[in-house]
DNA sequence: CCTTGACCTGGAGCGCGCTCCAGGGCTTTT
DNA sequence: AAAAGCCCTGGAGCGCGCTCCAGGTCAAGG
């Protein structure tokens, strides 16, 4: 099976090799694979995973909560709690999405109001 | 013309009192009236300004930004200016919004996937 | 008056999420 | 086999946006 250097990995992943070194030591990651040098080989398992945390982060989710869900992916017998995690996440991305359409509808009224002072 | 203490400008904006000091200090806020004691006391002006400020900070704007853009609000020759600043801004966070739909899509496309995978 | 509670200032501290660094070991190329 | 470029570790540092603290002053009720 193919592997990937930190560099590539970083590629990949679009996450700095600094921050993937980070989520490693989290525990976000679980020990990533090394050669007898010693130095870290991705598998495309851990790509995969990589994917979905950038997904996760990306809607907000904070580190320490990413990392309790990685706890929770070491237990195969977790994955109904995993899914209602990721649902319950999902929940909140949306209120955050509601949120911010809300302030900016606000932001645009003051627009608005602003043009009306004859701008 | 009626004024507010720093605990019910904090109540009525929804800054903390520490957080309104912290604006005053950067500039996002004019220099506040004090009373002959050298209390703060809040117009209803300032209150207007601080809705406003609350509106940028909630969709992502920076305290450096906000800075510039107060300054700006010095000069009343600059109104064309700030609009067209809050027209930028309103652009960012619609850019905003859509990114965060777009992640919220695949975040619910790995949930499909991992429900197919039968839990 | 005197107490009590709100407010003052300057500056330190904090939580988050990285990011960078020194000092050294691999590995690939020539 | 030597140079050049990756990668290693542990730990320090940073940018942001507050938040808290000490040590004092002011204001309002009894």
């Amino acid at each position: 099976m193919a592997t990937y250097s930190p560099a590539q990995a970083a590629e990949v992943s679009g996450f700095s090799i600094d921050t993937l070194r980070y989520y490693e030591r989290e525990g976000i990651l679980r020990p990533i694979a090394r050669t007898s040098g010693g130095h870290r080989a991705y598998t495309e398992d851990d790509l995969g995973w990589l994917d979905l945390v950038h997904c996760l982060r990306d809607t907000g989710m904070p580190i320490a909560d990413l990392k309790r869900y990685a706890e929770l992916s070491l237990d195969e017998a977790t994955l109904a709690a995993r899914v209602a995690l990721l649902e319950e996440h999902d929940r909140r991305v949306q209120e955050s999405v509601d949120a911010l359409r809300r302030q900016q509808e606000r932001l645009r009224e003051k627009i608005g109001w602003y043009r009306q002072q004859g701008v």
